[in-house]
RNA sequence: GUACCCGUAGCUCAGCUGGAUAGAGCGUUGGCUUGCGGAGCCAAAGGUCGUAGGUUCGAAUCCUGUCGGGUACACCA
């Protein structure tokens, strides 16, 4: 709708004027009309004017049933109930209203995401990441795209050393048998301790300290011989597993689609030498103090060791490995990492190294980075796990602040407050999450645009729907202009990536959804198959957007 | 110190390809139920868009300075 009436007013710019200014159509307050545009202030002097034969035409294209001129020189556009109207067959006969805009038609995207690492603790930050990764790919995929979702951890490094010395410890020394003695159930928090009792170790002790680093090298030494069979390498696996078991079953409760492929860092690390040892060679990198280094400073960035002294690769060089690797497995058209904004230097400094050996994956790569995610009124962490805030304490919140407003899906709507809550937030910023806001059924929540669409469904299961073409009244008008909307929304959150702007516009779909119901009656009315035909065609939508942003929509709450 | 990000209503945030009277939720105050789910709706009060300049017919939006906050800057990830 947008689209077309876009082209059709650039046409008669062109006529008129001969020029090929870009036409940007823009959603105005109601009472101004349906659509706006600042062309005529575009052209030059007499704005006015310009408007006035712009217009003239615009008056006799048949979608247009008025334009005026407002303001400084906009031209407000009304379009005829029946073009409006047209969009609730449309949205009732693909059931699937996002629009036709496939930019992605075909091509291949790499999603990296959530990154959680094994033997570690998962930090509300990968919560974050996740969700939001969930959904992005989703718009991508409504784009057109074919998507891969893949997650990296760093399965090698300091802090494997860290908890694998900690679990040697606790377990009394290397006896893999007794991690049987470890219920199912609490493997992965039992592994997340180990990881926080090792850190303190390794800050407060220097023998620990020498021990942990010890460990780290064996570590890296098992990956090198392929060690399956040695109790320090029984332990390690073992625990290995018992992480991306955590993983996947948090994966599976949140609701989110499964990842495609992990990548272990360990997986990486070998393609990140060689490349780096390459590199050497061909001056990319130097050596400095027995490290080896990448000097960023004549291209704005910092210096970031690859290799440290004792020869070991740090996430550098592995990320490094991780990019070509992503490279080799698809040959993406498109590759896209969500991480937190505290690494966005760090990532410059490895797309820079990059540079030196594919540079059509720099070329390709899109890094998007959030903020922190922090508890409203600074409610305490769990301390003895750390000074970060956890995805668990996250949940945990949400859980019980949900348990005053209890209905069927407990489950299914805490997740739609927290998911709501997250992403409802343009990305990038801090996010300051109140639970107690998120789970409320009141105000820009989850659970609102849930009760929305369970009380709109409440009116259709009463009835059947009948598709009829009625005249629209006042209100129905107002509600159909909103539902209107949806494809050229969606367009702009696959553009920009930014699943906000769903958000926002299905609170403001359900909030003039809430009106229109409050104002008229639907069964028994002489308008209720019209009504039922609307309120079905705003269901559809309602619930299609909340799929995208991997939100239930119950019939009943 | 250098670089990047952020400063919009009491609080949490939209608005940022420059455009009409800067919007929403929460909170506050006041209304609306013989009604399809009132877990709703309607309305009021509340803002020098951190600040000072610049560009422009027009700036919350672009540019520069400045103040405040956050983050990163060599062997952690």
């Amino acid at each position: 709708m947008k689209e077309v009436l876009a082209s059709e007013i650039k046409q008669i710019v062109q006529e008129l004027f001969g020029s090929k200014a870009k036409i940007v159509l823009t959603r105005p307050e109601s009472k101004f009309g349906d659509f706006s545009t600042n062309v005529a202030m575009q052209l030059g002097r007499a704005p006015a004017e310009n408007a006035a034969k712009i217009i003239e035409k615009l008056k006799r294209l048949d979608e247009v049933a008025e334009a005026t001129i407002a303001g400084p020189g906009f031209i407000n556009i009304t379009l005829t109930d029946a073009t409006l109207q047209s969009v609730i067959s449309e949205v009732l006969d693909k059931k699937e209203a996002y629009g036709s805009n496939k930019i992605y038609d075909g091509k291949t995207i790499v999603a990296e995401y959530s990154d959680p690492n094994p033997f570690k603790v998962l930090h509300a930050g990968h919560l974050y990441t996740t969700l939001t990764g969930d959904v992005i790919a989703n718009l991508l995929e409504t784009a057109g795209a074919n998507v891969k979702l893949v997650n990296f951890g760093g399965d090698v490094g300091l802090h494997v050393g860290t908890t694998m010395w900690a679990i040697i410890q606790e377990l009394g020394g290397e006896h893999p048998e007794k991690l049987a003695d470890i219920k199912t159930e609490n493997r992965m928090q039992w592994v997340s301790e180990q990881y926080v009792k090792g850190t303190k170790a390794f800050e407060g002790n220097e023998a620990a300290k020498d021990e942990i680093r010890d460990i780290n090298k064996r570590v890296y030494a098992l990956h090198d011989t392929n060690d399956h069979e040695s109790p320090f390498a029984q332990i390690y696996w073992t625990c290995r597993q018992w992480s991306y078991d955590g993983f996947n079953e948090l994966y599976r409760s949140l609701r989110v689609a499964p990842f495609d492929k992990y990548y272990p860092e360990s997986e990486t690390t070998e393609l990140g030498v060689e490349t780096v040892q390459e590199g050497l060679k061909r001056g990319v990198f130097e050596n400095s103090d027995g490290a080896v280094v990448l000097k960023g400073e004549s291209a704005g960035l910092h210096t970031r060791v690859f290799i440290t002294s004792e020869g070991l690769p740090t996430y550098e060089t592995k990320d490094l490995g991780l990019a070509l690797t992503k490279w080799q497995d698809y040959r993406f058209d498109l590759s896209i990492m969500i991480t937190g904004n505290d690494i966005v230097e760090y990532m410059k400094v490895v797309q820079l190294a990059l540079k030196s050996f594919q540079p059509e994956i720099c070329e390709r790569s899109k890094h998007i980075t959030h903020g922190m995610l922090k508890l409203a009124g600074g409610i305490k962490m769990s301390s003895r796990k750390g000074n970060a805030l956890l995805a668990s304490d996250v949940l945990e919140s949400a859980e019980k602040a949900s348990k005053a407003h209890s209905n069927n899906d407990q489950q299914g709507t805490v997740l739609a407050a927290v998911k709501y809550a997250f992403l409802k937030q343009r990305i990038g910023g801090d996010i300051i999450y109140d639970p107690e806001e998120s789970v409320s059924i009141a105000g820009n929540s989850g659970p609102y645009l849930q009760y929305a669409h369970a009380r709109a469904m409440s009116i259709l299961l009463k009835k059947p729907t009948p598709q009829v073409d009625y005249k629209l009244d006042v209100s129905e008008r107002q509600l159909v202009r909103k539902i209107s909307e949806l494809p050229e929304v969606v367009e702009a959150a696959v553009n920009e990536l930014m699943p906000h702007l769903v958000c926002t516009y299905l609170y403001e779909l359900a909030q003039e959804f809430n009106s229109f119901y409050e104002a008229n009656r639907v069964i028994g009315e002489p308008r209720e198959d019209m009504r039922l035909t609307l309120i079905n065609a705003y269901v559809t939508v309602l619930k299609n957007g909340l799929k995208l942003l991997g939100i239930s929509a119950p019939d009943h709450m």
